[in-house]
DNA sequence: CAAACATATATGAAATTTCAGATTTATTAT
DNA sequence: ATAATAAATCTGAAATTTCATATATGTTTG
């Protein structure tokens, strides 16, 4: 998706680009739902390649939407602390309301993270 | 956008494609303020060509977000009856938050819309 | 009333732009 | 060196725009 200008504040459009891919979207109510993740769970849940998801996860990232903290060798994942209050309240209705669009992903992930 | 299937009910990534583009998000936003708006309405507004209005206005049709009214001459669009609670929740709540997003569209309605 | 015309909207087809996926290569930490 | 992740590049597909034209309704005039 197009790249966003890091600094400003969070436009609803380039919001909404950034959902409008199954992705982007599965890992932002993962998130919403798991508090963070790591790339290697993403993969697994999603059962997706790493060079596809970390693309992905830079796009989230550029436009403000996830925050990556690096432990170690892995680098987790999670919503932004700083997100629009409007913005998180999207996410977070959207996946309470869409169970069956990321139950298979979630159970996907190996229990550590349940 | 990708068409979508009429009959199923409104899949999370249906929905957020639909909201992804400038034209289209801005129509929502309006609609949800103003209740319904015809095809002039939004050409005036958005200062964009009948065409291309018309054609993002059939992608929002054909995905069940708007209904579509003739009323002689001219035909009024709505935010779909029908759409899942969440959805419009969505909707409007990106409309309340945004409001810088639209005003400039909304300045430019004629009187008989306000 | 019917023919001609005007207005509002929709759609087909071609050109352009944007985006997502794959592969490869680089970086960072153990 | 190995594991985990990121970045770069290329390519094909899909979305978007534009122009021209079609359809549907309404209005005017002879």
């Amino acid at each position: 998706m197009s790249t966003c200008s890091d600094s400003a504040q969070l436009q609803p459009l380039t919001f909404f680009k950034c959902l409008s891919e199954d992705t982007r979207l599965k890992t932002l109510l993962m998130l919403s739902i798991k508090g963070e993740l790591c790339v290697c769970d993403l993969t697994d849940a999603l059962q997706l390649s790493q060079p596809k998801i970390s693309r992905h996860l830079a796009d989230l990232r550029k436009c403000g939407l996830v925050l990556d903290t690096r432990k170690g060798k892995w680098v987790y994942y999670q919503l932004h602390p700083d997100l629009p209050a409007w913005a998180l309240e999207v996410i977070k209705n959207t996946a309470i309301h869409n169970n069956e669009y990321i139950s298979e992903a979630l159970a996907n992930l190996s229990c550590e993270n349940c």
